[in-house]
DNA sequence: CGTATTTGACCAGCGC
DNA sequence: GCGCTGGTCAAATACG
């Protein structure tokens, strides 16, 4: 298509030019067309290969909703009372703070039911790590989840209202307090943040993936020669959301490993919300995991991950580089086809590991030509 | 000149 | 306690 603009464009000029110069000139501009192509092609991959994650999680989200209704459904047939039903998927948090979560969420919720909602209808609330919740009532629309982003924000500004100060000693300024502050406020003792890495074939590692970076330092570890680029997001003054930036191997030029750390405190642009939801789903392994194995057959069936758990960091990586295309599970996707292997090291150790392997298609999306 | 990046120094955590 | 390492800071530098 470029091409084709660019050949029509060359062959007006032929005047003066001798033919060789020309030939030259076609030659160089092909291949700059077709390098253009390639990365496009690329582009269009990574893209579709989102989308379709997307689409998985929310097919997801509406299939538990449904379920838990019908479940809590059949509790009230039951003589059960309870009525609210609130699922929070977080990354790194202790079942303490989970519940405390929760009383706020239901709290704020039962506020903005005051306000926003008369009716008094059941709600459910499903919240997401890396600052991405979902709101969904028994009909999910995309009006309530426009909600998420300022529900996170009135739950985390209650936090910070009410947690306990950091431990960190020598704080240099008011600002790093802060920073300390936003950082620690999900932190469970021993447990550091969860971390989301998403190892992608990208020949930029200043990725796109919807929000500002700023580059605040660059490192290289001794383990590692390749220098590593570390990231704060630029788009919220204090906003405690990190990356690092970290190619993959020296001879491997076209993948960079991205790790997100964090929550981020601001309202996300569509394309970092959808870029959210995915690195959210596959964060949420790290709780769902180890206790309900068949539901991690929802998540990401289109790629390799896998999930650890260490004293450090627990980290869900996934490998955008290496699709696992199956054609045959096509026409099944995306509840019942995916094949899932769960394995889980059963000594006792201080850090568990679990690996797991999907079978799937690489993209859902039909591959449009632009 | 304002903003972003680079890079050496510093600090905290961890293992020995 | 000491050394190593990862992560962050902040002054210097580059860039538009």
């Amino acid at each position: 298509m470029i091409k084709e603009e660019i050949d029509s464009c060359v062959h007006p000029l032929d005047g003066g030019m001798a033919e060789s110069d020309k030939e030259v000139e076609l030659d160089a501009t092909k291949a700059k067309v077709d390098k253009v192509r390639v990365e496009n092609e690329k582009l269009k991959l990574l893209l579709s290969t989102f989308l379709t994650e997307y689409n998985s999680l929310q097919m997801h989200v509406s299939n538990v909703i449904r379920q838990q209704h019908e479940a809590s459904m059949k509790l009230d047939d039951n003589g059960h009372e309870d009525l609210d039903v609130d699922i929070s998927l977080t990354l790194g948090r202790s079942e303490q703070k989970i519940s405390k979560k929760e009383e706020q969420v239901k709290k704020i919720i039962a506020e903005n039911n005051s306000i926003n909602n008369k009716e008094g209808s059941e709600k459910k609330i499903w919240a997401h790590g890396l600052g991405f919740w979902i709101q969904s009532f028994e009909d999910l629309d995309t009006n309530q989840t426009m909600m998420l982003d300022d529900v996170s924000r009135e739950v985390k500004n209650k936090n910070v209202e009410n947690k306990c100060l950091s431990s960190r000693k020598d704080v240099k300024t008011a600002r790093n307090e802060d920073q300390h502050e936003l950082l620690e406020e999900h932190e469970q003792p021993g447990l550091k943040k969860t971390r989301v890495c998403v190892k992608a074939p990208c020949e930029d590692p200043s990725i796109n993936d919807g929000c500002q970076w700023r580059k605040y330092g660059q490192k290289t570890a001794k383990t590692n020669p390749l220098p590593r680029a570390y990231y704060r997001c630029s788009m919220s003054s204090n906003c405690p959301v990190r990356k690092q930036v970290q190619r993959c191997g020296e001879d491997d030029t076209s993948a960079y490993m991205t790790t997100y750390e964090g929550n981020h405190d601001h309202p996300l642009p569509m394309e970092a919300t959808h870029m959210a939801a995915g690195t959210s789903a596959a964060a949420s392994l790290l709780q769902s995991g180890a206790s309900s194995s068949a539901s991690l057959s929802h998540f990401f069936p289109f790629h390799h991950f896998s999930v650890s758990t260490t004293n450090s960091h627990p980290t869900v990586t996934l490998d955008l580089t290496q699709p696992n295309y199956d054609p045959n599970q096509l026409p099944n996707y995306p509840l019942s086809s995916s094949s899932l292997s769960f394995s889980s090291s059963g000594r006792p150790s201080p850090s568990k590991s679990h690996t797991l392997s999907f079978s799937g298609l690489r993209s859902q999306a039909p591959m449009n030509t632009y």
